[in-house]
DNA sequence: TGCATAAATCCGCTTATGCGGATACATAAG
DNA sequence: CTTATGTATCCGCATAAGCGGATTTATGCA
């Protein structure tokens, strides 16, 4: 019941939902969110720590870098909720307005930036 | 975006999950909640509320009794996420507890209360 | 080691929501 | 109308979590 509750919580905030959206696209660095999401750093890592203990996602340090993925070892609950949300958060403006500068981020993406991939 | 979020706030909660849980065996008045989740009414009116607005139940008034049931009408994300309690919930203690003890107090339902059915 | 960059966490402030008793509101009966 | 019962909402208090800047922690490099 405490795992339920537990990532109702983590997904009940729009920023949360923006996170997973992006991350559906494939594993982001915590600079690629900030840039994206166009908020500041505190922000971004607070909402992270939010999905991560609630098991939706995972991170890995490489190097300066903080890589964030959707977590592959979830519960039953948490991989139900993200596959309903990989399907139906596609369909609303505000995500697709963050996959598109996404896209254009990536593109353009500065070579000194979190290149470690 | 603003109906997902709202959803996934009114759910939460333990409790708020609790009376769906049990709302999912039938209609149900506020003093048959009271009873078998032995909480006060001012507790069960404010979660209730909650539901309420995310539009995840409905109530309809007979004489001096609040009735309250799962929406029907409902909204897709509303719908799904119901769906899944009514498969996920029932497998967790505190909800089978709860069950028992809706049974049992619908078995031995006083006769002076809320009996216009 | 010192300096630079990235990111987690702290901090002060604000907002939202938890709690249950009190109160306001709604319905019923005499 | 008064009284009784049911319930939504208010209230005071407490806790949780929102925000972003500041600080701490972690990694890299010279």
């Amino acid at each position: 019941m405490k795992e339920t509750v537990q990532i109702f919580k983590a997904l009940s905030e729009e920023i949360r939902l923006r996170i997973l959206a992006l991350l559906f696209h494939g594993e982001l660095c915590v600079c690629d969110l900030m840039e994206v999401l166009e908020m500041p750093q505190s922000t971004i890592s607070r909402h992270l720590a939010y999905l991560r203990n609630a098991g939706l996602v995972s991170g890995e340090r490489r190097g300066k870098w903080m890589y964030y993925r959707l977590a592959s070892e979830t519960g039953r609950t948490a991989r139900v909720q993200l596959e309903l949300l990989a399907e139906n958060l596609p369909q609303l403006s505000v995500i697709n307005q963050d996959r598109r500068r996404l896209v254009t981020y990536l593109a353009g993406k500065d070579e000194a930036s979190c290149t470690d991939k």
